[in-house]
DNA sequence: AATGAATGAGCATTCATTCAT
DNA sequence: TATGAATGAATGCTCATTCAT
């Protein structure tokens, strides 16, 4: 690169998030350095440290951006009931995006140790929350993503195959186990 | 140490996992290293290495003895389901023993990216499935697990208060949506 | 094993020997120590310390081995000359035992910073010199080994193609540029 | 050393290959460490891993200049030929110079097992071939740098006294064991 | 505003060797 | 006689961060 080439590149930081997520996903939080998202991002080693201080800095923005890019695209198909959907929507992306669901929850899971992270990890809580508010009061949307969560997290943890079956089952208890409609919790 | 001390020492390897397990709820696995543990178990760097040749090793042998420490103590009290008193030992580790709790969190999460330790959290995974076994039959076991984890993380990693009525609500789900005594899925 | 089983073996040395062989052949002499070799032999690591005090007497015998197991089978083909069997005697060892090659080399060049090894690589060159000495006078011998190791080595250290008919035209010149059946040098 | 001082450096690189390159000469290969280069240039270690983030880089860069630094100087005195300066050259290089000689056959011979150093080694040979190439074809500049390499290793490697007469008579048989002036090989 | 150079701390791991048995 | 346990030193390497420009 000519000297001074690039002084004005608004599109770096930006730039630097994608990296960052590349790196995060093939190599894990444990290889995200300032080094390796520089390398991947083919900008100097300086440039990472002036838009980003510091790591945790950077993972903000790399969940926050996964967490806009996210959008789960819940559709019901023909004859096909809520439960029944988020089961094969979840079976779909442990398989043909395992990698993405990966990182997702990496990212997500790293709020257990950086405060930093959890404003950010509540906001996707939240948003995944609201995706489903169509279908369902705010108490049984909650419930429905901790079986989610619980039944994804110990699939990618334990490699243990998906059980779709097992999992609209639970899903279809969350939605049908208190009174019709019901609205359990707060 | 004076030279050539404590050359013969049975219970050393049971001190360097005592000491990792110190190391992770005080610092996390972000935090543990062999210089780290050994600095916690006073014992010579060379030791740690010798009796873990690598810090996955150390990590499988802690989160294993986790698990066996891990003996969830579920007595109903007078007058209380299964679901309000899983909800209710629950809330209880979430706020009198979070330490612990997010120690074993963390270790059990890290098997994401550590498949050496996909056994040990398959292990964990069942010994608590067991645990409920006396309960409910073994899907509803799981759905169970799935919902309590899936809660659990949510208060964790979103500093979000816990909801004990939402969780004995969603858990109650659970319980009575089937048939009574029902055997979801597979 | 069992405790106490192979408590005498006389094999182990050998095999100690023969692991060594494999491991330099395999990753060089850097790569050699007593764990490595311990592990190749399938014996605990005390008793490679035990038969061998220190890495330089492993590498004595086992260049020592590499020698006497090196017996160059030189035998003149109908209507072809000593320069050309020579020259095509080392493009078949270039080739089909280049692993053999590289760590006969290896070993023999590692005397340049062991004193401990130079006797055996003198052993090794005289033993070579034999073996052309009912073709060629004692000072002939010693050039032909020197022009063989000189066009191997390049070969073997800049990636270059073997040149047989340029190996054999210096083999040629050195048996017939002097006096017929000449006795140059001392 | 001052904090911040020396903190502007532009001779620090080639400090560092010089460093090496006593180290190298002093101690061998098997001695080079980022650490002992860089106690012997007075320079942090991170000094050494920032100028070359490898060992192989370092060895690299310190044979190009060992081979930059080596222009043989073959001047023929009154009434001598060829053959003669050579083998006058070699013992020269091999009494006055050994450390040097030792020195320079260990970082060429280090291609053997490091593929990073192949292409400095090729050059190697290719700078020493073109400084024979005012008295000879190329072919026969080859295999005069085949005998020479040869003889001086087994000198090198077997303590054995360097025999001049009999390197000009092997020299010389190259030089005129083919047609006059003759190109043979390829 | 942006970055290359620099550095000290720390890392996992390997190792030769020692020693008690 | 053999060997498992143990250990201190060393290694290559990565890194966050600082700083002068």
């Amino acid at each position: 690169m000519a000297p001074g080439a690039r002084r004005h590149d608004p599109g770096r930081r930006q730039r630097i998030i994608d990296a960052a997520t590349r790196v995060v996903e093939a190599r894990g939080i444990a290889g995200l350095s300032h080094r390796s998202v520089a390398a991947e991002a083919d900008v100097p080693l300086g440039s990472t440290t002036y838009h980003f201080a510091t790591l945790d800095e950077l993972l903000v923005a790399t969940l926050r951006q996964a967490n806009e890019a996210h959008v789960p695209r819940l559709v019901l198909r023909d004859g096909e009931d809520l439960a029944g959907a988020l089961a094969r929507l979840l079976g779909e992306r442990l398989t043909a995006e395992r990698g993405r669901v990966e990182l997702e929850y990496e990212l997500y899971l790293a709020a257990l140790r950086r405060p930093a992270l959890r404003p950010v990890a509540a906001r996707w809580c939240e948003d995944v929350d609201r995706a489903l508010e169509p279908y369902a009061d705010p108490a049984t949307a909650r419930a429905l993503v901790a079986v989610l969560d619980g039944i994804g997290l110990r699939v990618l943890l334990t490699d243990t195959p998906y059980d779709e079956a097992g999992a609209r089952e639970a899903l279809g208890r969350i939605l049908t186990g208190g009174r019709p409609g019901g609205r359990p919790g707060s």
